[in-house]
DNA sequence: TTCGATGTTCGACGAACATCGAATTACGAA
DNA sequence: TTCGTAATTCGATGTTCGTCGAACATCGAA
């Protein structure tokens, strides 16, 4: 990292309003979701989003705050990971049903893909299909 | 009510970030927190909120385009309620965690009596205790 | 110590948001 | 029709937020 020591707040002081306005953000639900898919630490470099650097630093903080990540200083590199068991104890379920939960996209595509199957036409595949 | 009818968009076309950012407001989680302590509708002149009228129709509006809740229109007044049974099936066990949530102050409060307790000082309950 | 790599902090900017009062729309009652 | 009530919309205001580049702090290595 870089200046002094992180802070990490215990998860009882922790609102509620501000665990939801932590992952209420595309990007910051997109690192969430990318710490969770991989069971363990993620370095920081590793963290490759089309953002400036001080951006997702500043995201980094803010999920910090909210108690969603904790980060461990090595070095002077950092990695970071989802706090995932303390905040079922403070916010039972909360974490879970974030991330089971689909896109609308993607409900979308696959009602497509399925009313195609129904009536047959290929037509024009024009869904925008956002990354 | 007042102008035209309103629109509910289909829980399916709702993003989670929409849920999570119309959840990310206190006042708002205060109306759905109220709204599924009572089980079925709500008269809106019944949400006596500190805010403006308009305000709270804001408000409604931003929970409505979420799916959160839904109005019914009887004559000039209205009546809303949560989409809790939807809202399960579309993003299942999130609306449920949220309203288990203790409030941090209110662990605060039961951390300190508890240590009260424990070495028997009575001193001050000077704890603001949000209604 | 000097250098390079790694994150964080510091302004600064525009966009989005919460809030209000006033104007507006819609309906029931007199 | 006229009046009053109910809720939404409009316009304005101040604040918060996401974003960036530049400057800074911290550490390991040369």
């Amino acid at each position: 990292m870089a200046p002094r020591e992180q802070e990490h707040p215990a998860l009882n002081d922790v609102e509620l309003v501000t665990v939801l306005s932590a992952l209420a953000e595309p990007t910051r639900l997109r690192i969430v979701r990318m710490l969770a898919a991989m069971e363990g630490e993620r370095a920081w470099k590793d963290i490759d989003l089309p953002i400036a650097q001080s951006t997702l630093s500043h995201h980094l903080k803010i999920l910090r705050n909210a108690g969603l990540v904790q980060n461990r200083t090595e070095g002077t590199r950092c990695f970071i990971s989802l706090r995932d068991a303390e905040l079922e104890g403070r916010f039972p379920g909360l974490l879970e049903s974030v991330l089971a939960c689909r896109d609308a996209a993607v409900i979308r595509a696959a009602e497509e893909s399925e009313s195609r199957r129904d009536h047959g036409g290929t037509e024009d595949s024009s869904v925008p299909a956002a990354p």
